[in-house]
DNA sequence: CGCCATCAATACGCTGCCGTATGGATGTTG
DNA sequence: CAACATCCATACGGCAGCGTATTGATGGCG
């Protein structure tokens, strides 16, 4: 009685079904909480399993990593790559960021976890990424180089510390209308449109505010076969 | 010869010593870093001390936790409370959670471990403390509640994600000079005074003593002496 | 001095996780 | 069917940390 927690019915996993399984255990409980035997107990095997696909647990580790990060720079632009105006380009990136709470959680644990070498060289790279990422937005705005430095870091900052909020003081952070308030204030804030830029307002906001915890998050389909076994 | 690893003499351990201990772990290695074994050497003593001052594991992760909340919730205060102008308030306020790394890691490290009961319920209450504190400063500038409430919250994910990035993206924060401009253009865009923004305009007239005298924190100024030693 | 409290060392058993060794079950292929 | 590959179960040894028990050293105090 293999007693399947969640996974239907699927007789043989994979490799990526542990690093997938890690990050899930990285999410809700940290980098301690991927360990090959609680693992091989969510899973419904034994060790036995674990250690025909990787050979130690930093293997896991890593592979769980490399996931993560393919991931991470994949979400980067995912769903802004077509967007041309930079302006509209940052707010849907904000929009993004507010929206997956599941994958904020994974990041902050990740980078709780930076002390682990091998952690703290890829989440900088995430990191610095995304940070050289919005750099750019911020330079197609108008702004130089030094300039735009200044506000995407601030950006950036604002918006990661805005998941730390949100998870360590859930009632204080705003929901609903007051959420989107904030959120327009965000926008209104640290999207500077001075100078070099055509003023714009805020009347237009095509899809409202798109918070709200979407249950779906990232997950996306990786290129290596295996089509998601997740919902 | 004990082997007295930094410590100047002293042949006696308090609790309070081991909660100390147990915070620098935290500081360094996350939670799963306050183990008995280790800290003891890393104390120059065995575990048969440790048993001596408390219970279990559990009740020095307590103390060190009553201690911390202790610290944070003087900390918030400190060197702010004989300040009047609520604009510079906020200004000294930014500077010293730009200015002690050590205690930013400490906290985030406290965050990361919110998964533990224990400790995520202190983290709540002094996320909540923080929050409520930064956001009676923005009352004080004029603002109204609903107001204030976006503003103290988008200021203090600002700074709690500038810990992050800080740690996270070392090479991207600015230093120096160029921290001088980042930290001037945060005051200015997070601090609204009267420029792009309105109320504070509104000094109609002093007191301001409008209903709303709900529980303040200004009212806590608890009597344990010993300041931090943090640098 | 003798008594007791304080603080620490040592030794022990227990548990949880890591990694290995080995064999079993199923499927595929010649 | 035989041979092999794939995937997993079981059993074992080892280690690190938790907690307990017991003894030892030191210092104040009658």
């Amino acid at each position: 009685m293999p007693l399947n927690p969640s996974r239907p019915d699927k007789q043989s996993l994979s490799a990526e079904d542990w690093a997938e399984a890690a990050l899930e255990a990285v999410a809700s409980g940290g980098l301690e909480a991927v360990a090959v035997e609680p693992l091989a107990r969510a899973l419904g095997v034994t060790k036995g399993s674990f250690y025909w696909h990787f050979a130690s647990r930093e293997a896991l580790v890593r592979a769980a990593l490399e996931l993560w990060e393919r991931r991470e720079t994949v979400d980067i632009i995912r769903g802004v790559e077509e967007i041309a105006d930079p302006y509209e380009k940052i707010v849907k990136l904000f929009k993004r960021a507010n929206s997956s709470y599941k994958a904020g959680r994974l990041y902050l644990a990740m980078a709780a976890a930076s002390d682990d070498p091998q952690v703290g060289e890829v989440v900088r790279r995430v990191s610095t990424l995304r940070l050289t990422y919005l750099h750019e937005c911020y330079r197609a705005l108008g702004l130089d180089e030094h300039e735009a430095q200044l506000w995407s870091t601030f950006a950036y900052a604002t918006f990661i510390g805005n998941q730390q909020v949100h998870r360590d003081a859930p009632d204080r952070f705003p929901e609903g209308a007051s959420f989107s308030e904030y959120f327009k204030l965000m926008i209104r804030t640290l999207i500077p449109r001075g100078d070099g830029v055509k003023a714009r307002d805020d009347a237009k906001d095509g899809d409202g505010a798109v918070r709200e915890e979407h249950p779906s998050v990232v997950s996306l389909r990786s290129p290596l076969g295996k089509t998601g076994s997740d919902s």
